[in-house]
DNA sequence: CGCCTTATACTACTTTTGAGCATAATTGGT
DNA sequence: ACCAATTATGCTCAAAAGTAGTATAAGGCG
């Protein structure tokens, strides 16, 4: 007769408001934490109508886009589980929006993401953080691991060491290391830590998604629920940047969604502080079209 | 005080033997099923670890590399669900092995997936089911929608209809369809089915895994958990081929794949019924050195 | 040896990408 | 009215990557 379990649904719900990739936290105490709900199986048909349900009930909110991340469910993930209780196993969503209405609870908080992952904006150059904080102890992480070359190309890849590039995706696995390494306030044992820290595993629940968002707007055209049904080629190309965190080739990003059919113009103009820019819209069809119909540019 | 949830373990293993993609079964009933286990918290401290325990008890077989699937939770996925008892969830795990060594266990199975989904193998052309059954189908369903374009562009875009290219990695929006239009045995009404079904909801679960490992080996170098240490570069595309379901070019996957720094010859020949082949062997490096590191190529 | 088979090398061409510069259409100040 | 600043948009060019072949090499076997 296996034990208990509770099942619990963690949505990271993201909303990005003038370059800023915001996501969606309940402020009670120390640490921010998920808006998290529970599964009750008498009361939903599928996971994913809980989690629609749990996001209305708690924040007042309608997603449109929502995606199941993953399933955490390690041993004392969550604090509240004792001896002889359940396990408290959850299912990460990953929620897009395009606008931060809210139903107006008190505790609830949109934040920057960057806040708890810093060292993951380069789009003002590195992250100063990085060569200050993290390069020297990842590599001190590597030299004690001696021969483990495991180790060493695991370390290399994630923070583009010894010239390696920069994985824009590489998320989760940068936050695992700097786990394993002391370097995050949640891990047991810790020193000089990097980043706000959230609640529980809450930071690596919103680590998988923001690493599965930056890979999924290269190849699905996720980015346009973010956006209003009608935008600026910039709005669109700073949407992406705050996503993953760089900067793009701004006639390069044109030819990329105007010529590959991702967007199509709707004629009108919208005044800038300079030239005014032409609107552009969705174009569904590219679906159809195109193999991997995305914003995948470098 | 929400209901009682029961949380399996349903992982897809997969081996390539000789270009033929096998996923293990068990074959005790009418359908063959995944060889599931179930999550018991009190035994493990991890679901992976749980995974691989209930892989090794019922099949005696140790998975090199085993990544988590999806959850699935959809009321009524599992039989056994009765009115006032349990939800049946279970989390799908892809395992990749190298060689179809078992425990030996009678009723336990390696099938070749492609009985399951006839319809991804286009190694020798285009597969006959397609237009002998799936495509007019598939476009009475579009033309029954109507206005809908979603289901234009979803089903244009999925069985490559008019001209559109065919997705190698949308083998669930395949499968999806073709449960919705009652094309599979498994679809609670159905006629005319395709592929052989699986028990439960197993051949979603497999189209899933099926999908992962094809998007999986473009930008990881997990195809090397499927092939001895030292390998022909003949056999390395065969395998590639067998997963993918399609041919590829042969001096272009070499060049992709030497010059690209993902192997390295070993020195030593390897005799074939033509001139000897060089061996090669995986090049870890690669993994610090390129961002998406895997045999993605068409 | 000549022929078959498979491995490996090389070439020509096309497409995509990366980086930079030029021009267009506004606003706001003088 | 004109100029400078600002932002949008268009264009070019070289490098890199991808596509589709053909040519040659090295074995086995009659």
């Amino acid at each position: 007769m296996p034990g208990e379990i509770a099942l619990g649904l963690d949505p990271v719900i993201v909303c990005v408001v003038d370059a800023v990739p915001l996501v969606l936290t309940v402020v009670d105490g120390e640490r921010p934490r998920l808006p998290a709900g529970s599964f009750d199986p008498a009361r939903d048909r599928t996971l994913e109508l809980a989690a629609r349900r749990s996001i209305d009930e708690q924040v007042g909110l309608n997603v449109g886009y929502l995606e199941q991340l993953y399933t955490f469910g390690d041993r004392f993930r969550d604090p509240r589980e004792t001896a002889g209780g359940p396990r408290y196993v959850t299912i990460g969503y990953l929620g897009l929006i395009g606008s931060p209405a809210l139903g107006g609870q008190a505790d609830v908080e949109w934040i920057d993401w960057y806040q708890f992952f810093p060292w993951e904006d380069w789009r003002r150059g590195r992250p100063l953080v990085l060569d200050k904080n993290v390069v020297d102890r990842v590599g001190a992480w590597i030299a004690e691991g001696g021969t483990d070359a495991g180790r060493r190309i695991r370390g290399t890849a994630a923070f583009g060491l010894d010239g390696a590039p920069w994985n824009d995706e590489a998320v989760l696995e940068r936050y695992e290391i700097l786990y394993e390494i002391g370097a995050v306030a949640e891990a047991p044992v810790h020193r000089d830590v990097l980043g706000r820290p959230m609640a529980l595993d809450h930071r690596r629940i919103l680590a998988t998604a923001i690493g599965r968002v930056r890979a999924k707007i290269k190849y699905r055209p996720v980015i346009f629920e973010l956006l209003p049904p009608s935008f600026t080629l910039w709005q669109l190309q700073r949407t992406v940047e705050a996503l993953g965190g760089m900067r793009l080739h701004k006639s390069n990003f044109r030819r990329f969604v105007e010529d590959g059919g991702l967007v199509v113009g709707t004629g009108e103009r919208r005044a800038t502080s300079g030239r005014p820019a032409e609107t552009f819209r969705f174009r569904p069809e590219v679906i159809a079209e195109r193999p991997d119909p995305g914003v995948g540019i470098r």
